[in-house]
DNA sequence: TGAAATGTTGGGGCG
DNA sequence: ACGCCCCAACATTTC
């Protein structure tokens, strides 16, 4: 029997992987392919590669207890893919599907090439709970506002119930590999990733989630304390593929129907929401999808931006979720609606710069949860929260940090500031000499944001 | 998955 | 006892 090739991408695990299942049905080649050439202006970010090192190297491992192990190549997939398929004499490759635009067109076109060269072709979901193109409106068009496209998928009929690994994998012998630690993928002096406390893999991801389990019940609530350890933390093993959606939907809905389930639950399907409306609108990354913002007067802060993306805003929450974005690759979600509403909103400043910056910084970076993240808080993109929605900082750490010990973990400098001036220093009798004053009056930054907003709706 | 401004109500102090 | 005013407390509207 010929081999197979299973090209892993974002589904680096075992189980539940279908590609890899059809894939083991042949002497089997697992491949990774590092393309910096394909993705255009969404090259890989830092704290990407570092997870996805790591990830890799525990793959490896894994499928090492197999016997096996995991092949490295550099290049351009389009590339790289046919031609190991002609190395090693493959009649088969399987992938599970990805749905970023420069990924659509990449395996559509490697697709045909391997078609043409008589080499067969599986396709698979790994990723997502149902394809992007299954859940529609009575129209048959995509949805664009987030409660009747889950009410549309809680209605769809049950997820399909995920696999185990393949209990026997046979593998090639003899495919020439790159070295991992060649790749260059961990960061060199400085070593800024010393303070990321994430174990990469798929084990990891299993035990992140069965430890998650035990806090469901009071996950609805706990989920916007930043203070607290109330969320699951899966979005880089989603990400990745450690885990899938499919796993983590059957081993919550086995284990409880809480009010937090169902909370927990709907932010997979935010997940799914995202991911659709980057494969139905492809320059999601770049385009408002409200039409009216490509007129919006943006200010333009080298200053102000590099203060943000230091944690050097002088507004506490935000700067905490700054600096632990940096030191750890990941921000909580409810801090990271504040700190870009303060950068889209009170700074003025484009979506565009948050975005690029979460998109190297994050761990979980996801091209279209982050880009269709970055919109809603704007105010331009689906469902979106009206750009008058504007986040006191203030207001918004005295209600979810509310002794401030958020803070006082990322911003030492205000470890002695009292409970009460905590998320507003500069009214501290005696505030701290080393932090900065806030770079932006917050009441000042309101009414020129509404401003702006005003002179958009006058235009059309 | 806001916040501020504005409107309404009702209890209590006080002449 | 009564009317008047003040102002929390809550509700509604507006941005």
């Amino acid at each position: 029997m010929k081999p197979a090739i299973a090209w892993l991408r974002q589904d680096l695990r075992l189980s539940d992987n279908p590609a890899l299942r059809a894939a083991s049905e042949h002497p089997l080649i697992c491949v990774y392919v590092l393309d910096d050439e394909t993705p255009g202006d969404w090259k890989m970010g830092g704290a990407s590669r570092w997870w996805l090192h790591h990830s890799l190297a525990a793959l490896d491992r894994a499928l090492k207890d197999h016997g096996g192990r995991l092949v490295l190549r550099r290049g351009a997939a389009e590339k790289t893919i046919p031609a190991l398929a002609d190395e090693t004499g493959a009649e088969l490759v399987t992938w599970n599907r990805c749905y970023e635009p420069f990924a659509v067109r990449r395996d559509t076109a490697i697709k045909k090439v391997l078609t043409f060269n008589g080499v067969a072709v599986e396709s698979f979901n790994g990723s997502l709970l149902h394809e992007p193109w299954e859940i529609a409106t009575g129209a048959g068009k995509p949805f664009r506002v987030f409660t009747p496209f889950w009410n549309a998928l809680r209605h769809k009929g049950d997820v399909a119930k995920p696999h185990q690994a393949p209990h026997r994998m046979e593998f090639r012998g003899h495919v020439a590999s790159d070295t991992l630690a060649d790749w260059d993928l961990l960061p060199r002096k400085p070593d800024w990733a010393k303070g990321f406390d994430w174990t990469p893999g798929e084990k990891h991801a299993h035990d992140a989630l069965y430890a998650f389990l035990d806090h469901l019940a009071a996950y609805r609530h706990e989920r916007d304390r930043p203070d607290h350890d109330g969320t699951s933390r899966l979005s880089p093993h989603l990400h990745w593929g450690e885990i899938s959606p499919r796993q983590i939907w059957h081993a919550v809905r086995a284990r409880a129907h809480s009010d937090g389930a169902e909370t927990f639950l709907k932010e997979l399907g935010w997940r799914e929401f995202c991911i659709q409306l980057l494969y139905h609108h492809p320059r999601l990354p770049t385009d408002p999808l409200d039409e009216r913002f490509e007129a919006f007067p943006w200010r333009r802060s080298e200053k102000d931006f590099r203060a943000w993306t230091r944690g050097q805003t002088g507004i506490p929450i935000v700067d905490a979720g700054m600096r632990q974005l940096w030191q750890t690759g990941w921000m909580h979600n409810r801090v990271r609606m504040i700190a870009a509403s303060l950068l889209i909103k009170q700074l003025g400043i484009h979506w565009h710069k948050g975005q690029e910056w979460f998109w190297d910084t994050l761990v979980d970076a996801d091209l279209g949860n982050n880009a269709a993240n970055w919109q809603w808080v704007a105010g331009c993109g689906a469902d979106a929260a009206p750009f008058f929605r504007i986040f006191n900082p203030v207001l918004q750490g005295e209600k979810f940090d509310p002794r401030g010990a958020y803070v006082r973990r990322y911003v030492p400098e205000l470890a002695e500031v009292p409970d009460r001036f905590i998320h507003r220093p500069w009214d501290a009798p005696c505030p701290p000499a080393d932090y900065p004053a806030p770079i932006v009056d917050l009441a000042k930054g309101r009414v020129r944001a509404l401003d702006a907003f005003q002179s958009l709706k006058r235009q059309s």
